[in-house]
DNA sequence: CGGGTCTTTGATTCGTGTCAATGCTAGTGG
DNA sequence: CCACTAGCATTGACACGAATCAAAGACCCG
């Protein structure tokens, strides 16, 4: 069973969390902030490894990722796994899935990791007094289109190279939004997950990344990778001679 | 210039629309319903080809396909365009975006196209007082992640083949829902574009579409389809040998 | 009826997947 | 503390699916 927290007045709150800029909080006053805090009243910490929803479980909440990372994927008729998402601190889980009032991917932690509860029922009733939260939630749900459609343009229209290039650079972006280093950075995920994220085999993977390495533009052992020419690893998603087609 | 029309009491609005239970009344009560439609004060032509909005317009309504069809695409750093989505009659447009005001992607029109106008701001007053507008819309959001998550899973995990059927069942679904023969339709978009839809090339789709003829399991005849056998089609994607891995 | 666009089909190439063997690392228990 | 093991990662050889290049055919629109 899944550790659950219950918070209280002393408990760290939306109000003072560090991700408050990237997670729900971003784009409201204070107090509208303020009466957001007071309606997370769950945390859930869940092991590396756990299968923290699935496909056709209920949608009672929304969790914002507080420590850790977690991947969602789904899975097609033919049993086949394809993930489409992976999620660091300040980000948020499970919005697909309104739409059937239940989820529509299987969530699962790539390390320990601590969620902030969501109630729908709850967040509901405070949209209806705090305008600003209905469009930050739009906002949300907007981008999480955006990103998903960004996957898409990976998936269809560039090559291996390309792709592993930009799943670098993106994973980099957060970081560094986060505040951890831009050009440092531990992968949570295992070869075979990028490349079933990128539709790529983990052999692919990991030639790329080496040849990468050989090339100068990363180091890379194991997990640990450093970027040491982000502006290499642009051109090679720009340069035409690259692309898919045409 | 693109047409617009200004619609008065005699104009056909939601509460009569025969899309109503696909578009965004959905799930409205008849009064709630007569509220929207007093938004809907415009509807807007667009020729076939013509680009509708673009990345980089500033977002200050969406739109609803009221008849007609389009297709929504981006662009990479390379050039490259990739579509992601293709839209008919009951359908939403311009989704992603919220998160940045300004669109996301291109819309081009597949045929002579009509859209009824939702500015956001008479929409956001709208949802303060009507709450199941707001589920609706969370509702329309989540459809819309799921929907592109789901053309992820197919470029990430399937097959040439796979992919074509499932397009061509997934257009079906939708003809369905919107009234026309489950088995025979037309499509309005060119090899082309499916083929960049799916991440396949235009030979490519034509080479699976005549196979799938020469198999039994459809008719085309240019864009004119009939299909078959859908179980077959459907099997292509079950089975377990054609899935791209393991 | 002609010209342009879209589609079909074939021959060939090339990028990735597949299969297989080896190496590395972290975690476990003796 | 070290041997053992179980995953995970790397690398190579080869095969195959889909892209590319090319040419001909079908259709539509003026």
């Amino acid at each position: 069973m899944l550790k659950h927290l219950l918070l209280n007045k002393e408990s760290i709150h939306c109000s003072t969390c560090m991700l408050g800029h990237l997670c729900v909080p971003g784009g409201l006053t204070p107090s509208e902030t303020h009466r957001l805090t007071e309606l997370i009243k769950e945390r859930i910490r869940i092991p590396k490894g756990t299968l923290f929803f699935k496909v056709g479980d209920p949608l009672t909440a929304i969790y914002s990722i507080r420590s850790g990372s977690m991947k969602t994927q789904l899975e097609n008729e033919s049993g086949h796994v394809q993930i489409t998402g992976f999620f660091l601190a300040g980000e948020l889980l499970g919005l697909d899935g309104f739409s059937e009032g239940a989820h529509l991917s299987n969530a699962i932690a790539l390390e320990d990791t601590e969620v902030c509860v969501l109630k729908l029922s709850d967040l509901d009733a405070l949209t209806h007094e705090i305008p600003a939260l209905q469009h930050q939630f739009w906002k949300i749900l907007s981008k999480e289109i955006s990103r998903s459609h960004n996957l898409v343009l990976s998936l269809g229209a560039m090559r291996s190279e390309q792709r592993v290039a930009s799943f670098l650079l993106n994973l980099s972006t957060r970081f560094t939004n986060l505040g951890y280093s831009p050009n440092e950075f531990i992968l949570r995920m295992s070869r075979e997950e990028i490349g079933n994220y990128l539709g790529l085999t983990l052999e692919t993977v990991s030639r790329l990344l080496s040849r990468f390495a050989k090339e100068g533009l990363i180091r890379i052992h194991q997990r640990q990778v450093q970027l040491l020419s982000k502006s290499g690893l642009n051109d090679l998603i720009k340069h035409e001679q690259n692309s898919k087609k045409k």
